[in-house]
DNA sequence: TGATTCGTAACATCAATAGTTACATGAAAC
DNA sequence: GTTTCATGTAACTATTGATGTTACGAATCA
């Protein structure tokens, strides 16, 4: 599979969207992840089924954020895109009942839930508002170089 | 992508090997993977490379752990495997001049780098002997059970 | 009515493991 | 030395899920 850039996806146009008053349609975000509009209405799609943003159509339509930043961590937003998979490495045989496999299993998923829980609570504690302030930083440093 | 199961596949394997005194052909292998001798073949011949295990071609001749179990951690099998990737989740762009989406990246690399950390290190800390113990304490305990 | 934009179906593309077939190479036994 | 068994490896297909693309319907506003 190729590997899922959708949390990564949406922050950034989450991010995009934070930085302006107006919605923004599904091309100009297309434009700034450099991809398609059907892949930022396809993604977009479970942050609105989430509630963290709404979509009008028509001329003047587009996406806009109906969240305070402060209050939506990069957790939430895995959960509302439906907690895809973490890891790309995984058990050969979820239900094995060879013994041998048993303790296999049970020694990969110790190891992966409490990397999984790691980074789970890493992801909750980090906020859209935390990332739009990494930002402005980054944006202001920038400016000053550049003076 | 499927997901690389490939640590589970030698583990399981090696387990089954260090349960025996004679080697065991890539076909047994196979059967108790329920998978194809080329495929162990192939996932083998990495450990091969690591002097992990030895292969004598021939009549009598198969696969052989040559290494202490008390020595051979899951980490050092992972990384005779090539280190393959842990995660299913990334960037979508590693090297992005947006300076939203390296906001983006830097977070979600900390959180990962975290997660992968604490995953490489549980597994340094298991060796195939701590997986044979368990496994001999599963067995015992189905005897027990159907006594 | 027409232009704009989301919503969604349908299909193609991509990437990496896993599976399969085929055959060359090497070792042991007779 | 011929036969048999086993690894080594190339070449190809199957699988899986995200990503990309085309097409079109539905809603909104001027």
């Amino acid at each position: 599979m190729k590997r899922d850039s959708r949390l990564s996806s949406t922050l950034h146009a989450l991010l995009h969207m934070a930085e302006r008053d107006s919605p923004m349609t599904s091309e100009a975000l297309g434009q700034c992840l450099g991809t398609n509009p059907v892949v930022v209405r396809r993604t977009m799609g479970h942050l609105r089924e989430a509630g963290l943003v709404t979509a009008d159509r028509g001329p003047a339509g587009g996406w806009r954020i109906a969240a305070d930043l402060e209050t939506v961590s990069l957790r939430r937003l895995h959960e509302a895109l439906g907690e895809p998979a973490i890891f790309a490495i995984g058990n050969r045989n979820e239900t094995p009942e060879c013994l041998v496999e048993q303790s296999v299993n049970a020694a990969l998923e110790d190891a992966f839930a409490a990397a999984e829980a790691l980074l789970l609570d890493r992801f909750a504690d980090v906020t859209l508002a935390d990332l739009a302030r990494d930002f402005a930083r980054r944006h202001a440093q920038r400016r000053a170089r550049q003076e």
